[in-house]
DNA sequence: CTGAAAGCGCTTACAG
DNA sequence: CTGAAAGCGCTTACAG
């Protein structure tokens, strides 16, 4: 085994930047410049070491580059939930961004246990492992992002406004306005609202601006609201269900239409609908917000917000930051708009035109 | 600003090891080997380092530790859609697992484009990058696992069955047969089945294999095979729709029970149903595969696989083969339980006690 | 049990 | 335009 044998196409082998220097008779210094497209290299010297990196299969070790120049490229993307789908999606439309900008993303999952976990983030996941860290819909708190200052990793919050930072989100209270407003325009007074925040979630700004907007709404009317049909909720499909089938179970007094929250919580509140025997939209008017990929399929009329875009612009965000410190900082609080997706979940009151049961 | 001002609570100012070491007046070798709980170290001396660590907010930058140790304590997990539920959750439960263990998850999302795409994964994404990888529902070649070998990154394949390789997956042969025989076993003989795959998708088991146990269902039965209802989707709950509006249409000609080959499917199904005044499960058993996490809220019976428990055990072989090479390919494939979760999407045929249309 | 030193594989001033 | 050298912040034999 001690025969020095000449194994050129070694299986992609570990070749650094030294075995490179010395095939192209260059300095290690040179192979990098060259490399990574900086100037003062001749073309010609940029171009062997080109061809011979090539040959070699040389990759730089990220690990390597990292320790010397300071920076990971990548981003760490913090999430409460990541496989609810508004998450999911999020989280993809962000990585879809990143690689294109050579950027990798890290997952971090806060795993409902968002005070705690974010805690350990803070110190020895973050430290030197990203560049930068775009948080989805959770509530910082101030010290936190001092720590996170502290750090030297700069954050972006998307979904979640931070008060003069950098924030990427919709107009949750608009949007559930416009929901809201839907259904008012087709003669629905008796309106009810899925998605009150449940208690220890009044830090999460989107359950209380949806209601807000939804309550905005009616006051626009001058129609009154029924405190009894603000019904509170975890946001999930099956809560909404169950909540809808006590709301729905008095023939002599439900309402007309249910605004939700989410669309998610919209799809319990169909089911509850079927469960009843009720048609929708015939029977039951119904409106979500979101535009969860499921949406379409239910013909669920819906508030849509869009999520690639969202994702896009905190990418932008926080690599404007990265380029030129304070700069993202400065035109914060991006609200992206959202739009009304009429399908067939909703209908104008009485208007029974399916048969109803 | 030349005054030399002691701040020891340096906002976790970046201190380093040899900050440490000098503070605790030992040598760095010392301090890695303290903190890092390796033995031959004095138990005092390891007590002084910790406190003096810990009152420094010293945090190991990973990026050195990964040059010098080779190892990065990240693995790759490659995706092909990111924001699908199944998707989603496995990510999900996969980075749970593995932060257990004190790695951290590297998102791969393919999208879509899977042949381009992993071409470029193999050379400069995961290179040095990444200690591992878990590959989700993704076809490789022998040739690019060869690559992924030279490259020196043990890779756990999950959903999609490798001969002769590490692999944790489901039988999806078995799972769709179970599917099938409960709607059989209902009395169900006119039973269509959506979820063929589509060109191209040739490669990917999953409908091959789910088909396969369709078909198997019948045949133990002597049933025999409606090909012209054997219908290829591209397993989107908006495809399936579509196929099941035409395949519902003729009252006169229309099967009695409808297994999908996911969830989503079964979603789209219903609602094709719904639309044409069939009422489920009275006038059309449905079935799926997966428990997705709708599925309850929409009472579809179903096929459950465990997610939570594939991710697991995905994590767990992938540690395994990091610790001792080779290790994981020696008792490959494992393939985990499902079971039927009957819910009310499912009845016996003809069984008209709720009112149809 | 502990330390001095080499090494991981790059980047970055600094000279020339 | 190019090279020699220091440095990034750890880990790992090797001595002692």
């Amino acid at each position: 085994m001690s025969e020095h044998v000449h194994r050129p196409s070694e299986q992609s082998g570990p070749s650094t930047i030294v075995d490179v220097a010395k095939a192209a008779g260059v300095s290690v210094a040179t192979v990098s410049r060259a490399l990574r497209g900086l100037d003062r290299v001749s073309p010609q010297t940029r171009a062997r070491v080109e061809r011979i990196a090539a040959e070699l299969n040389y990759v730089a070790s990220p690990t390597a580059t990292s320790l010397a120049s300071g920076r990971t490229r990548i981003v760490g993307v913090v999430v409460p939930f990541p496989a609810r789908w508004y998450f999911a999606a999020m989280v993809s439309a962000i990585g879809r961004a990143l690689r294109e900008r050579g950027y990798q993303v890290l997952l971090f999952d806060l795993e409902r246990d968002v005070f705690d976990t974010r805690l350990r983030l803070t110190g020895s996941m973050l430290w030197k492992r990203v560049d930068g860290v775009i948080s989805i819909n959770i509530p910082m708190t101030e010290a936190e992002l001092e720590l996170l200052a502290g750090l030297h990793v700069p954050v972006i919050s998307l979904g979640y406004r931070l008060p003069g930072r950098a924030t990427v989100a919709i107009d949750d209270r608009a949007a559930a306005g416009t929901a809201t407003e839907h259904v008012l325009s087709l003669g629905h007074r008796e309106v009810a609202y899925i998605g009150v925040g449940r208690d220890g979630a009044d830090l999460i700004q989107t359950p209380l601006d949806r209601l807000a907007g939804f309550r905005a709404a009616l006051a626009d009317r001058g129609i009154p609201v029924r405190e009894d049909w603000l019904l509170p909720s975890d946001w999930t499909a099956e809560d909404a269900r169950d909540l809808a089938r006590t709301l729905l179970a008095d023939p002599d007094d439900r309402p007309t239409a249910v605004v939700c929250g989410s669309d998610e919580m919209a799809f319990g509140v169909f089911m509850a609908a079927l469960e009843h025997g009720l048609s929708v939209p015939a029977d039951l008017s119904i409106v979500g917000i979101d535009d969860h990929y499921l949406a379409e399929v239910f013909s669920l009329t819906t508030v849509r917000q869009d999520v690639e875009a969202q994702g896009e612009h905190a990418v932008a965000l926080l690599l404007e930051e990265l380029a030129e410190p304070g700069r993202a900082t400065r035109d914060r609080d991006r609200i992206l708009p959202t739009e009304l997706v009429i399908r067939s979940s909703t209908a104008l009151v009485g208007d029974a035109d399916t048969p109803a049961s």
